[in-house]
RNA sequence: GCCGUUUUAGCUCAGUGGUAGAGCACUUCCUUGGUAAGGAAGAGGUCAUGGGUUCAAAUCCCAUAAAUGGCUCCA
C-alpha cells in the first residue's frame, strides 16, 4: 500500500503502482475528469505515472498556473504532430509552454515559409488530431537509441539538444504519431483540447543567439473550451484598446514624425500638461524626502565618458561625437546623468558628516537603441529619467534603500499601480569575478537591499547573475496592457563610477574615505511610466493629473457667455478645462467629450444660466444632476485630496 | 541589428496592372437644438522615398526609411 498525503494535510492509502489518476478519482470523479497532472513532492509528474510511496501529491487541473502550462505544453507537441502532417520534413527545435499559451520553434527548410493565411488550416488539423483523443507515452530511451531516432528522422535541433543529455535520463514522448524528445510531463491525452488558435508567427534564433540559424516561431494557444478562447481573445481586443499608442495619438498626448527621427518622442500640449504634473507630484515629494535639485547640460565632452568607462563601453553603438570647430574636440549627447552628478559632487570636498548627499534631475537622455527595440514610449532613443544619485556612507545604504522604496511605494500608490513585482538582483554567486568593487561591499550591499525590502514588507523575488556589472539593485516592473512587464521604478548601487571619478569623504579618524553611490528613479523614465500608466487606466487619469478635468457644454450659443463664466470661476478654484462653443446639439458635444474621456462634462443652458448652477455628467457614469458650482468645486476637491 | 508583416487624405481604412475611394475630422451655409453622432455643399492625396519591369504601376520586382509582431539588446 502507497501513502499518500494531500494539500490540505489529509492522508490516503493507495494500493502499490496507483497513480496520480487513482488519487484523484478516490477523491471524487469530476476531478479525475479534470485533472491534467499531478504534483508529486512539488515536482510535476504525468497524471499516469505510478506514484512513490509517502508522497505529498495534489491535483493539477486548467484552474492550476502549473496545470496549464502541462496543458499548453502538450498542445505544443500537438501543433508539432501538425505541422509534421502539413509540412513534411519540418524540422523541429523546442517548443515550450509559456505564460500564455505556447511556441514551437521550427525549421521549415529552404523556400518555405508559414504566414497567418496557413494559421487555420494548421488549427483545424490540430484540432482533428485532438479528437483522437491519443495518449501521451513516456518512454525511457537510451541516448544511443535516442540518436540514432533523430538521425533517422533527420533533426539536426533534437541531436544538439541529445547531445547535452546524461544517458539515462532521456525521454520521449509519443502521441499519434509523432514522436518528440522530451522531458515531460504532458497531460493524460489530446481529448482536452477543444480550441485551438495560432496568434502569430515570429523569427527566433536557435538558442537565442543571434549567430545562429534563425528559425520559425509559431506562437499559439489551446483551451479545453470554446468559450474559454472567445474570452481570451475579447480579452486581447481589451488590450488593444488600452495601448496607449492608440490612445496617445487618440487622445493627443504625443506623437512621432519620421522627419524628427524614429524614437524620439514629441510631446503635445495635453501630453506635455500630463508630463509635468506628474513631474511636479515628484518634484515634491523628493523636496520632502531631502533631494536637492540640480540641473546638468544635455552633452558632456568625451574626457566625461573616458573618465566613466560608457566611451570604451558604448561609444561605437551609440550617438556619435559632436564635433566642434577646434580639431579633435568632441562631446556626446548624455546617455545617463551620473557623471555629470558625479562631478557636482566634486565640487567641494566632502565629510562624513555632509552625506548622504542626494541629487535629482529630471534628466534628458538620449540612447542610440536598435532600431527593432523602438517601441511606442516604452522604448525611445531620447527620454528623460526622473534620475537621482545619493552619494553615502556604506553603513547608510540600508536606510537610503528603505526611503528610496518608501518613495516608490508613495508614487505607486497615488497612481494605483497595485500590481507590480519587486525583483532584487544579486551577483551570480558561480562567477564573482565580472563584478567591480570589493566582495565586503558587494556583500553589504545586497544584505543590505534585501534587508531593506523586508523590513518594509516589501514581496520581492531574488534573480541571482542579474545585477549590473557595476552592483546589485533593486527593480519594480509593472505590466502594459498586454501583460508585457516593463521596468519602471529602479534603484541600483554602485562602486564603479565613484572608483572611477575617485570620489571621496573625510571619515571620523581623518581618512579618505570612498562614498557609495545609488542611483535611484522611480518612474523610471517620464515617457515609459506615462506608456504604462495610459494602459493601466485605459486613458482614464486620474483626477489630480488629467490634462483637463471639466469641459463646459452650453446648449446653444445663448449660453457660451455663461459657460465661460462657469470656466472662469472653475479656474480661479483651481480645476481645469474648457468650453465647447462648437455650433453642435448637445449630444454631439456629450459624445465627443466621452469619447475624449473628459471627467466632467458640465452641460449649461436657459435653467442652469438662470439659477446659476451647472448640470453635471460624469465620464461613464452619467448624469449626475444639477448643482451650485460651489457644491461641485467641494466634490472633485476632495476626491482630489482623497487621491494623494 | 536579424526574421515576418505593414505604409493610400489630418484619423480609421477600402481599392490585385487601365483616369485615386469611403466614413470621421476640416471649411462654408442652414439649423438654436437638453445628456453618446442634425442637414447640405466644399476643400483635401507625388498612393512612404528612390530605382526597375511594362504600352500602362497604388497594385509586380529591388533598395532605403518608418511603423509593427517577435528574436537579440537595454549603461
Amino acid at each position: 500500500m502507497l501513502n499518500i498525503t494531500l494539500p490540505d494535510g489529509s492522508q490516503r492509502q493507495l494500493p502499490d503502482g496507483a497513480t496520480g489518476y487513482d488519487v484523484a478519482a478516490s477523491i471524487s470523479e469530476g476531478l479525475a475528469r479534470n485533472a491534467l497532472a499531478v504534483t508529486v513532492n512539488g515536482d510535476v509528474r504525468d497524471l499516469h505515472r505510478p506514484l512513490p510511496d509517502n508522497a505529498t501529491v495534489s491535483i493539477l487541473t486548467w484552474n492550476d498556473t502549473a496545470g496549464k502550462s502541462t496543458y499548453w505544453h502538450s498542445s505544443a507537441h500537438l501543433m508539432a504532430e501538425a505541422l509534421e502532417a502539413l509540412y513534411p520534413g519540418v524540422k523541429l527545435a523546442i517548443g515550450p509552454a509559456i505564460e500564455n499559451g505556447f511556441y514551437y520553434d521550427v525549421d521549415l527548410g529552404e523556400g518555405r515559409s508559414i504566414s497567418s493565411e496557413d494559421f487555420p488550416e494548421i488549427e483545424k488539423k490540430m484540432l482533428e488530431l485532438a479528437k483522437h483523443k491519443s495518449r501521451y507515452e513516456r518512454k525511457d530511451v537510451s541516448k544511443a537509441d535516442a540518436i540514432a531516432y533523430f538521425t533517422e528522422k533527420q533533426d539536426p535541433y533534437k541531436l544538439e539538444l541529445i547531445d547535452g543529455l546524461e544517458d539515462g535520463q532521456i525521454t520521449f514522448y509519443t502521441q499519434g504519431d509523432f514522436t518528440d524528445l522530451c522531458r515531460g510531463p504532458h497531460i493524460p491525452d489530446t481529448g482536452t483540447i477543444k480550441a485551438a488558435k495560432l496568434m502569430n508567427v515570429a523569427g527566433a534564433y536557435w538558442r537565442g543567439d543571434e549567430k545562429n540559424k534563425q528559425l520559425t516561431r509559431l506562437y499559439g494557444i489551446t483551451f479545453p473550451k470554446a468559450k474559454d478562447l472567445a474570452e481570451y481573445l475579447e480579452r486581447l481586443e481589451e488590450a488593444k484598446r488600452r495601448d496607449h499608442r492608440k490612445l496617445g495619438k487618440e487622445l493627443k498626448l504625443f506623437a512621432f514624425s519620421e522627419k524628427v527621427g524614429a524614437g524620439l518622442p514629441l510631446w503635445l500640449p495635453k501630453g506635455t500638461a500630463l508630463r509635468e504634473r506628474l513631474e511636479q507630484f515628484l518634484r515634491k515629494a523628493q523636496v520632502k524626502a531631502g533631494y536637492q535639485p540640480v540641473v546638468t547640460p544635455h552633452i558632456g565632452s568625451k574626457e566625461l565618458y573616458v573618465t566613466s568607462g560608457h566611451y570604451e563601453k558604448y561609444g561605437a553603438d551609440s550617438f556619435q561625437p559632436i564635433k566642434t570647430p577646434n580639431p579633435g574636440e568632441e562631446f556626446f549627447l548624455k546617455p545617463m546623468n551620473c557623471p555629470h552628478h558625479c562631478e557636482i559632487y566634486k565640487t567641494e570636498p566632502r565629510s562624513y558628516r555632509d552625506l548622504p548627499v542626494r541629487y535629482a534631475e529630471f534628466g534628458t537622455v538620449y540612447r542610440y537603441e536598435q532600431s527593432g527595440e523602438l517601441h511606442g514610449l516604452t522604448r525611445v532613443r531620447g527620454f528623460t529619467q526622473d534620475d537621482a544619485h545619493i552619494f553615502c556612507r556604506p553603513d547608510q545604504v540600508k536606510e537610503e534603500f528603505k526611503k528610496v522604496i518608501d518613495l516608490v511605494l508613495y508614487v505607486f500608490k497615488n497612481l494605483g499601480f497595485e500590481d507590480y513585482t519587486a525583483q532584487i538582483s544579486l551577483r551570480d554567486p558561480e562567477n564573482k569575478t565580472k563584478y567591480i568593487g570589493s566582495d565586503e561591499n558587494w556583500a553589504l550591499a545586497e544584505s543590505a537591499i534585501q534587508e531593506a525590502a523586508a523590513e518594509k514588507g516589501l514581496p520581492t523575488v531574488t534573480e541571482y547573475g542579474e545585477a549590473a556589472f557595476y552592483g546589485p539593485k533593486l527593480d519594480f516592473m509593472v505590466r502594459d496592457a498586454l501583460g508585457r512587464r516593463w521596468q519602471l521604478g529602479t534603484i541600483q548601487v554602485d562602486y564603479n563610477l565613484p572608483e572611477r571619478f575617485d570620489l571621496e569623504y573625510v571619515a571620523p579618524d581623518n581618512t579618505k574615505q570612498r562614498p557609495v553611490m545609488l542611483h535611484r528613479a522611480p518612474f523610471g523614465s517620464l515617457e515609459r511610466f506615462v506608456a504604462v500608466l495610459i494602459e493601466h487606466c485605459a486613458g482614464n487619469f486620474p483626477l489630480w493629473l488629467t490634462p483637463e478635468q471639466f469641459i463646459v457644454l452650453p446648449i446653444s450659443d445663448k449660453y457660451i457667455d455663461y459657460a465661460n463664466e462657469v470656466k472662469a470661476q472653475l479656474e480661479q478654484r483651481d480645476l481645469r478645462g474648457t468650453v465647447d462653443a462648437r455650433d453642435e446639439r448637445i449630444g454631439r458635444k456629450i459624445r465627443d467629450a466621452e469619447m475624449a474621456k473628459l471627467p466632467y462634462l458640465l452641460v449649461v443652458g436657459e435653467k442652469e444660466a438662470q439659477d446659476k448652477i451647472i448640470s453635471v455628467r460624469k465620464h461613464g457614469e452619467g448624469d449626475l444632476g444639477s448643482m451650485p458650482l460651489d457644491a461641485f468645486v467641494k466634490s472633485v476637491q476632495s476626491q482630489i485630496v482623497e487621491a494623494y
